[in-house]
Order: C-alpha cells, then structure tokens, then sequence
DNA sequence: GAGCACTGC
C-alpha cells in the first residue's frame, strides 16, 4: 500500500532537544498560605540560615542547598510549607541538579556565560534559582530576569518556580509580559518575554534595575532575542557588575562562544529517550501523499504509541485529517486495525479545539486487541510551542512555511520551504518524551545531509527591519552599520528600513531620530502606524484611526468557514458592515457595532457567532485600543472624536488613513486588468476579499501578499489630491519613472495647481 | 474570487 517503503533503517540516534521543561499545567500552581513566621531566627545552619551578603558571588553549592533545606524560607523568613520538601525531592533528581557546583564555580569567573540544556534538564527553572542563592538580589535593591520567546512560557515558568520556592506567584517571583505585569516591589525573579525586556531597555539603557539577566530559548532567534544580545555585549563593557548567561539547546553553542568572546560553556545533559531515524529511498514528489500513506502504514504495522504529523498549513492539514479519518477506518474494516483517532492543530485554531490533542487515544476495540491511535497532524507549533507527551512516532516531510523579505519589492510573504537539521531533529525528538520512539523522514538521508542548511536563518534576516532600526535608534545605538549582531542582515534591508523611516520623518537625513520618531518608537505598533495614529488628530478622528490600528493589529476578525452555503453567509453578514469607500471603514463599522447596544444585549459572544465576526480578535483589539490609548494620554496625542453627523465624518478619516499609508498606494491601470503599485511598480489585484468594487482609481493599502497571485489587501479609497498635499516630497514628478503612474500624478500636480491659483 | 507558519511589544 505504500511506496514509500521499504523505509532505509539509519543507526543515527537522537536525542531530543526539546525546548519547554514546563508544561502548561503548571500554571495552575496551587498557591498555599504562609503560615506566620513565629521563632527567632537564631537557629541557622542545620536548619536553613540566612543569606550572608559577604559571601555574594563566593557562595558553594553547599551553602545555597543549606538555605534551601532549612525549616524556612530564606527569602520570606516564614516556614516552609510540607509541599515545599516534596517538590525539593523531585528537583533533586533533575539532571541540572549535579552541575549546581560546576555552575557556580563559571559564574563566579567570568561575567558571560553560555548554557546548554536538553528536554528535561531543569534549566529553566532551576538554574534561574540557584543564581538567586547566589547573587542575592534582594539584598542590594536589584532584580534578576528570565527571558523567554513566548508569553504562556513566561506565566507557566514563573508559576512553577514560584512554587519551588514557596512564594506567592507575583511576589518574590514574577512574570512580566504585554499586558499583564504580575510582579511587585517584592520580586527578586522575574520571567518576561524578550520583547518586553526589549521595551524596557528602550526606557533604560543601562537595564539598571538589573544584578543578571538570563536569556532562555536563545537559539531561537528571535529578533528580540538577537538585538538583547547586540545590547547585552555592548552593556557588559559599561556594567561590569551585570552577570549575562545565555541559554540555548544543544546545536549551536559554539557559536554563541565566539559571539560572546569566547565565553566558558556549560552543558547540562538532558532527560528523553532515543528515537531512530528512518529516511526513505527515493525524492517524494508529493509530501502530503506520502505523509498519509506513512501514517496509515505505522498504524497497520507498529506497535501502541501516538503520532505526530508535521504538515505546512491549515488547508494541508484539514485535508490530511480528512483523508486519514477516512482511510483510517477503511483500515479497520478491511485489516482489523484498531480505532483511529485524528486531530488537527494550528495556530488559528480555536483554544478548546487545540486542547483536543490532550485527550487520551482511543481503546481497543477489545480487550489485548490491537491498539487504537492517536494521529496529531500539525503545524511547526508543536515544533516549539507545544508539547504533547506519549507521542512515539513523528512523520516528517521536511516542509514549513517561512517567512521571507524581498527588499527590492519590500515585501514579506510566507513560502514553503525546506526545514534546517536543527528543526529536523527537533522534529524528531518530539517522538522521545517518553519512552524510545520513531522518527520517519519523507526525504532521503542524503537530502538530509547535503540539502538542509544546519540552522533555520534568524528572524533578523528575513524580515523588514523598520521597526528594528526604530527600536535601536531609541536604544541609542547611532551608528547602525556596526552594530554587532549575531548575524548581521542584509545591507539593501537596512537600506530599505532607513529610507522608510526618513520618508515617514521619524529618522532626519543625518539618520537622527527626530521628535515624530522618539514618540513613535513609544507605541507597540509598525512605524507607519505608530505615525498614522500619531498624525491623526490633525484630522479630528484619533478615536476612529485609533480603532482602525488596533484592528489592524489582531488577526482579522472576519470568519469563512468552508463548505459553498456557509460561506455565502458568511459573505452576506459581512455585506452588513462594509463601507463603500473601503475595508478600513469597514473594520470600523465592525469594531462599533460590536460594542453597540445590540451586541451586547445579544451576549457579544452570541453576537459575533451570528455574525461570522472572531470573538477573540475582537476582544484582543479591545484590549490592544486601550493600551495604545494609555499611551497617546500620557504623551499627549490628543484623543478626538470625528463627528458622525458631519459629512465630511468618512472623508477626514480617509484623509488620516491617506496621510498615514501614503507609501502604500496603489493606482488601477489605465489599461488591462488590476492595479500597479506606486512606489515599485508591481502589478497587484485587489484581494477578494475586499469590500470595494473595482472602480476606484486610487487606494492605500494595508498589505502586499504574494500568494498563488499578487494581491494588496484591506483597501481604502482615496484621492490623490490628498497625497500630493501630504507627502509633497515623496509624490514629487521627479522621483517617477516615465509611465502610467507618472502622467497620472502630472494631471493630479496641474489639478491641484489650478485650484491653488483660483483661490489665491 | 482567495486563504494566515509561528511569535512579540
């Protein structure tokens, strides 16, 4: 039945290098109330002690496990509760927990350090810990944080950990992340998301507040990530007390080493089991065929275990699920295989949906009857971001979908392309969580060796860096060529990003940040918005361009389902809202009726159901409007409200919308089909999912995506009058090639000529 | 007349 068979046996084994240690039921730490602290504290060494301040830095393995074994809590002075010990006995047994010596001995030597830690090894939750016994940040007024690439890791971490040392979560130990801050005055350990820790350098260059700063998770790469580390190497000369300890999987230590000026190294072993590694004969044409034809034959062949399917995309994966349901029970039928049970999981999904991967397989049939599966067909996000144990068998096709930015056209699309080695055997571990398991590569060994590159590239190379570039101006950084990143990008997309920048006033001609571009680097937002919110009370409607970036900021609020009669009601409830002149008066319209009086007295859940609108998208818009109101207040971006009974209401906004995107404007071609974008000239179709006919002859547009055509998405009408007024400089005749776009901008130049001369 | 891998502020 498959030919993807026989499959090559290959004597590699591997190990995991799985990243969370944290599962995510440990955010539910259940919290237990300190009992008061009664005796004196006279009673110290075998039985706990206090810290010592003499001894910061000089400490002993055995020094910080006395602390940590007395009867109380060396950080709140009050008894340790009985659940502490039981957890203390687990914790002993982590890998991690050998190395405390040999780690502390390093940190006392040197300022930057690299760590590397497998699936299992505790890294994440127990080294943080033994710097705290260290390093004693309370007892000199200063903090030490965690950083990881994911706000769930950053809760689940700080709540395991502060369980581990018997604190209230958000007291001694805290988690920072984008609207949610929970630490206090009281927090000595404080987990965040890089990008906050981002965030906050941008307000402190020193990071003072600072006695260590661990990044975790470093090798993914993540552009916060890399630019903390650019920071943190250029920091580490100016705060000599500031320790530094990067932390990563296993593939690429070396390199971080060399990039830290050959900083020492310490591997810490971690916990899985082996997996074999098979690789088929021949090239796989048709990856999704093979995929299927693999999982069936597992489920006909091997013995009890679950499997893990790595496909690109939704579509690709709901149509596996189908194929594979349906084979799944011919397989039943016809050869007495046990029940199948398959699941699909992607990002998009809906919460409750992605928890349907926890449930258990199915059973026998009957008793000591073969068994029944599990099938999990998924996105890269169980790649990093989600962990499912009992999984024993992982197919591989050696596919994701990337991002990639092409400057020359300044646009990020997303492709299918070929995974790294690394990603491949994270793939593979996935299949060793817990107990030896499979791997089934749908490519050849030798593709594996010689076709995929060792690491995936960094986000910094394959995105577009103008907010990047923003961010370093306020982090200080002047001279951006030179600053040393890990891997320096592409000089056509700093070029890109600057140029961008200066177009929109936030950098001057020098390369300076001016006034617009220190205020605009204070908003979580794309430069273009940040001044398109910025510039909008100028045309009395913030309250409104405010909505409209919000909404632009969540995944997009309109729900399709398929199937022909659901999606025709889905396009008729979206006819309820559209606008005429656009998809972001559109957005608008939706963003008000969900907050009308209607929607509520519905249930606003109810409300988006019947109306194919994103419950969740819309209350994250909500929450994402008032944060970025917060900070128009205190920067004083005045907050006005257009006037709905004003006929000019729609126009001002269009106007905002026209002063904000004017980079991104496209023209409907004078002759043939479509639209030809202004700046760069590339044909473009309006997305159909657009609201607008196709009989405007100026648009801004929010997005370019190259899909299976060109199309630019969430449009809006505009004239061009208003963009020769408010970008004088960048619609200037002169900076336009001969062509269509050209003579249309000289008849829109002698328009606005005349009426110029007729009212003077 | 078509789709959005995954994060983050």
């Amino acid at each position: 039945m498959s030919d993807t068979r026989p499959l090559k046996k290959s004597k590699t084994k591997h190990t995991s290098t799985s990243i969370s240690e944290i599962e995510a039921e440990h955010a539910e730490a259940e919290m237990l109330a300190h009992p008061p602290a009664a005796e004196d504290r006279s009673l110290h060494f075998h039985d706990g002690g206090e810290f010592n301040l003499e001894k910061r830095h000089e400490t002993s393995a055995a020094y910080g496990e006395r602390l940590g074994s007395g009867k109380k809590n060396p950080f709140t002075g009050e008894n340790f509760s009985t659940k502490y010990f039981d957890i203390l006995k687990v914790r002993h047994d982590l890998p991690i927990h050998q190395q405390r010596a040999e780690f502390l001995e390093m940190f006392h030597s040197t300022q930057i350090m690299v760590l590397v830690g497998e699936t299992g090894s505790g890294k994440s939750t127990q080294l943080p810990q033994f710097v705290l016994y260290d390093d004693m940040p309370h007892l000199i007024g200063k903090q030490v944080a965690c950083t990881q690439p994911r706000r769930v890791a950053a809760m689940s971490v700080a709540a395991r950990v502060a369980e581990e040392l018997d604190v209230k979560l958000g007291e001694e130990v805290g988690y920072n992340i984008r609207f949610e801050n929970m630490t206090s005055n009281k927090t000595i350990l404080k987990y965040m998301t890089d990008g906050m820790l981002l965030r906050e350098a941008m307000e402190d260059h020193e990071l003072s507040r600072y006695s260590c700063i661990i990044l975790d998770e470093a090798h993914e790469r993540t552009l916060a990530t890399d630019i903390l580390m650019g920071l943190l190497k250029q920091l580490s000369d100016r705060r000599k007390d500031l320790k530094i300890i990067i932390m990563s999987a296993t593939l690429d230590a070396e390199k971080f080493q060399r990039y830290f000026n050959d900083a020492p190294l310490l591997a810490v072993p971690g916990r899985t089991y082996p997996v074999e590694i098979y690789y088929t004969k021949e090239f796989q044409r048709d990856y999704l065929d093979a995929a299927i034809r693999t999982v069936l034959q597992i489920h006909a062949t091997e013995d009890e275990g679950d499997i893990l399917v790595f496909l690109t995309g939704e579509e690709e994966i709901e149509t596996a699920v189908k194929k594979i349901t349906l084979e799944g029970e011919q397989l039943v039928r016809e050869e007495g295989c046990g029940p199948l049970k398959v699941y699909p999981l992607y990002g998009s999904l809906p919460p409750h949906q992605q928890q349907r991967i926890f449930e258990p397989a199915p059973q026998a049939f009957k008793k000591g009857g073969r068994p029944g599966r599990k099938v999990i067909v998924s996105t890269n996000i169980a790649e990093t971001s989600l962990t499912i144990d009992g999984v024993v068998y992982v197919v591989d096709p050696g596919f994701s979908k990337q991002k990639v930015y092409n400057p020359r056209i300044r646009v990020e699309s997303l492709l299918v392309s070929p995974i790294s080695k690394a990603s491949a055997q994270q793939r593979a571990g996935r299949a060793g969580r817990t107990r030896p398991g499979k791997c089934f590569r749908l490519y050849t060994e030798e593709a594996f060796q010689k076709e995929l590159i060792e690491q995936s590239y960094p986000e910094v190379l394959r995105s577009n860096l103008a907010n990047t570039v923003l961010e370093l101006k306020k982090l200080g950084i002047d001279d951006l060529v030179h600053f040393d990143f890990m891997d320096p990008p592409a000089p056509e997309t700093m070029m890109r990003a600057l140029e961008e920048l200066n177009y929109l006033t936030c950098i001057d001609d020098e390369g300076g940040l001016t006034s617009l571009g220190r205020l605009a680097s204070v908003f979580p937002l794309d430069p273009m918005l940040a001044v398109l919110l910025i510039g909008s009370p100028a045309f009395k409607c913030s309250e409104e361009i405010l909505t409209i970036v919000s909404m632009l900021s969540v995944p997009t609020v309109f729900i399709r389902p398929s199937g022909e009669g659901a999606k025709r009601a889905a396009d008729e409830a979206k006819k309820l809202f559209a606008h005429p002149d656009g998809d972001h008066l559109t957005l608008l319209n939706v963003y008000h009726s969900f907050e009308s009086d209607e929607a509520h007295e519905v249930g606003q859940r109810k409300w988006c159901i019947q109306n194919f609108l994103n419950y969740r998208s819309l209350k994250s818009a909500q929450s994402v409007r008032k944060q970025l109101r917060r900070m128009m207040e205190s920067h004083d971006v005045d907050l006005i409200e257009g006037n709905y009974e004003s006929l000019s209401y729609y126009d001002n906004i269009r106007k905002a919308l026209a002063n904000g995107f004017f980079m991104q404007v496209a023209k409907k071609k004078s002759t043939g089909k479509g639209y030809i974008t202004v700046k760069d000239s590339q044909d473009a179709l309006l997305h159909p999912s657009t609201v607008l006919a196709q009989q405007d002859e100026w648009v801004i547009y929010n997005e370019f995506v190259l899909t299976s055509k060109n199309y630019i998405r969430t449009i809006t009408s505009v004239r061009p009058e208003w963009l020769v007024e408010f970008a004088p400089e960048y619609y200037d005749l002169e900076n336009f090639q001969q062509g269509d776009v050209r003579m249309s901008l000289a008849r829109v130049h002698e328009r606005v000529a005349k009426m110029k001369k007729a009212s003077s």
